[in-house]
DNA sequence: ACTTTGACTATAA
DNA sequence: GTTATAGCCAAAG
């Protein structure tokens, strides 16, 4: 559900950890949707986790994609722009799943 | 089976 | 504005 959520974060968009688990049901576990994540980029899965930040904007996860540089270089790659770990006009960039997206599509 | 940790969040000081 | 603490749930040691 977490990949599949992620996935359909639209290009040039962000959104929080919070945000997807509060919308596949997890509302609490939103370090679970992390740990997901953590383990989807070991599957044939592609799902973009550079779109996917802490509530504060912040790229908390941008040491895990091997290299720190990363998930900012896949974010300023989208339209987005970083600045000092954190995203720019976050509040502009954010997408809620739960406000443009449906259970399925 | 118990303890620690972790890509988080919310509240309090 | 920051730092500290608690809640949260799942996986790894």
């Amino acid at each position: 559900m977490v990949y599949a959520t992620v996935k359909q974060i639209p290009h040039g968009r962000v959104t929080s950890y919070g945000a997807i688990a509060r919308f596949i049901g997890m509302a609490r576990s939103s370090r679970m949707v992390g740990w997901a994540m953590n383990a989807s980029h070991r599957l044939a899965d592609p799902v973009p986790a550079h779109r996917v930040v802490n509530r504060n904007g912040l790229l908390t996860g941008k040491h895990h994609f091997g290299t720190p540089d990363r998930m900012q270089r896949l974010l300023e790659a989208e339209g987005i722009t970083v600045e000092d770990d954190r995203v720019k006009d976050f509040d502009k960039l954010y997408w809620d799943p739960a406000a443009e997206l449906s259970l399925d599509e």
